[in-house]
DNA sequence: TCAATTGGTTCGTAAGCATGACGAATGAAA
DNA sequence: TTTCATTCGTCATGCTTACGAACCAATTGA
């Protein structure tokens, strides 16, 4: 199954020379496979020199994997088959009241299995990112985007109203699985995706895994000691990075240099594209700090790729900048990226890690400590 | 063997149970390990109802693991048998010429093994610890404690020296496992090392694994934008953490507040311990900046505890102020210790290194993704 | 038309492990 | 002291999984 979802259909010989299994058993194993309908015949290979060979293929509609990103003003999804291939992406805009959430999740997960023509009890298990993290009773901790959140228990109402396994994941995390997933066969294993946006956050991919950490913290980086004091009062309240690089802490750098304190984010960056001083100033501050992140995270963990998203973070103009500091701070020559995904990455990196877990519940024997890897990513 | 090695001795039918394997199915197996020699039949079992149960145990003896620690002054070595008891341990003083090297390893080597009475040819694997990274043409590169080593091909030399296979590990890496091995049992799987003494260094173990990196230079903190403009040249040049809290750095600052060119870094902390001012205030102000590394790492990565060691860093009053002033930049609690294994850290996380290549190459299947965790370390 | 090549099946066999019956050895209760 | 429950370990047997080899099937190209 491994070897279909990785390289398409094939034949049953040439899934015996890729997997070494000899040819009958690969014969009774996709017998079996069959049966269950979870592949089926696909046509025939021919062309070359010898018979012609019967092509087998994952009924793609065997399964189907969801991904929602609860975001702040929307709340997206994305419905994916066995495969990999994105079947409906919906999104909605996010209704302020907490207790309206699973509402919104049972109707949009009702609309993409419309717009896919999918049966709902094909889907087996669903990803909803966040902000913050789940903690262990079920509420959302540390997502003030979210006001009002932490009151209910999320986890049992959402499970409640997308009748399936559901695993929460944190937004950030899920956008760095998202890219890592886009970039498809030739991704680097080891990966790391900065989100600047109203808040910032970073997501790493160690081997290819998520590096969640033992309070599953990992990649909070708003605390890290750049950009300002950090022994000063309000670092160890907002946390330093955040003040100096979140959107907050941007518009004030703004306001300070040019006075004007009404400036949205989008103002700021078309000002900075037509040249004007305090814009620039302003930008170009954000990605010196920017850079020390970078230099920060290739000192600890040596990603092969830095990848910058978030509202902020996928401003090419900032990138470039920030790709520009980089020699100014460290000699190692480092990949300095925007994300391609934009706002989809969380949605989609939600998708990718319902498709890992279901491929590895329903085709890796449990006993085994081996996962099964991504297939590439179609849409 | 997975189980005895973890568990020690035991029956039969006890492994039967615990393995979920049937009972003759594992009776042919010892019957297999006895004759290959790896296990031997070590007493009974009895006292409790029912008949009495013969007990297996590893033959100790039967394989042993070697760890070398290439230090600037000394070179150390520990010889471990396959349970993961130390059996012989010894230094001698680096000769500084890069070409004695590989000799001063062979007679080390020698020495432990007749120590320990273990006969050469059961000695399947050797790592080596090292400063800086073995690059892939075998030379040390990043090693300026000890000059002349780049010309040198070292991995060469020492395998020819060792005539066993050789594994090569960083110095910081290898403390940090070795720290984590003496944990036991209950070691946290999310760990951080931090070294402190000529240079700094960091060593992460995620899940129980070294983090590497994509170019093995994840860990190499010395260019954190911490105590220093990381935009000044010397940062680019030094390492602005690296100029702050090295050894180096140290002394400077330590010369800077009391006019003393010539104190050592033990004066330094004599002369702490004894109250006086300018060595408070140097120490204070290397804890204020060891602690915004703490809070980096915690940060980025989330270990359960962060484990100081080094020449510097394993000084517990450094430790207990370094500790003291993480309240204040962080809101959540991290444990911050001195490392108990002083020195010998990163010998003996070199010989746990040998210890679980060997266990996996012996034990293992090598199709299988899974790997055996360390055993038990008794010294 | 036929050899070469490749796809796929049939059949026999071996490895690995489980099941269940049974003998051996022990402690505790009668 | 005897009996019995309990546990260790072996034996005989059978099931499952996978492989190898031979063979049949279908196609290309000389």
């Amino acid at each position: 199954m491994e070897r279909l979802l990785r390289d398409g259909a094939a034949s049953r010989a040439s899934l015996s020379r890729s997997t070494g299994l000899s040819k009958q058993t690969i014969s009774e194993v996709m017998l079996v496979l069959a049966e269950r309908g979870w592949v089926r015949e696909s046509g025939i290979i021919s062309g070359g020199v010898g018979r012609t060979a019967v092509r087998y293929a994952i009924d793609a509609r065997a399964g189907f994997a969801l991904g929602l990103d609860l975001g702040a003003s929307t709340l997206r999804g994305v419905l994916s088959d066995i495969s990999g291939t994105i079947v409906a992406e919906h999104e909605l805009a996010a209704d302020g009241r907490g207790g309206q959430l699973a509402v919104q999740a049972r109707a949009l997960k009702a609309s993409l299995l419309k717009a896919a023509d999918a049966p709902a009890d094909r889907v087996q298990i669903a990803t909803v990112a966040t902000p913050g993290v789940m903690n262990p009773q079920g509420h959302l901790d540390l997502a003030p985007n979210l006001p009002g959140i932490r009151a209910v228990d999320l986890a049992s109402q959402l499970r409640d109203a997308l009748e399936c396994q559901v695993i929460f994941e944190n937004d950030v995390n899920a956008a760095a699985l998202g890219e890592y997933w886009e970039a498809g066969e030739n991704a680097d294993n080891h990966f790391a995706f900065v989100s600047l946006g109203t808040g910032v956050g970073l997501g790493i991919l160690i081997d290819g895994k998520l590096l969640r950490g033992s309070g599953l913290a990992a990649g909070e980086i708003g605390y890290l000691p750049l950009g300002g004091d950090p022994y000063a009062a309000s670092s160890l309240d907002r946390g330093a990075l955040e003040s100096a690089i979140g959107a907050v802490g941007i518009k004030e750098r703004y306001q300070l240099l040019s006075g004007d304190g009404a400036a949205s984010m989008r103002d700021i960056f078309d000002r900075f594209n037509a040249g004007e001083a305090a814009a620039r100033r302003t930008i170009e501050e954000t990605a010196r700090i920017a850079a020390l992140v970078v230099l920060t995270i290739t000192s600890v963990v040596d990603p092969d790729r830095v990848v910058f998203g978030g509202n902020i973070g996928a401003r090419p103009e900032l990138v470039a900048l920030i790709d520009a500091m980089m020699p100014k701070v460290q000699r190692r020559p480092i990949r300095v990226e925007a994300g391609r995904l934009g706002p989809r990455a969380t949605v989609l990196g939600a998708t990718a890690i319902s498709l890992g877990e279901m491929h590895n519940s329903l085709f890796s024997s449990l006993e085994l400590p081996g996962r099964i890897g991504l297939p590439t990513l179609r849409q």
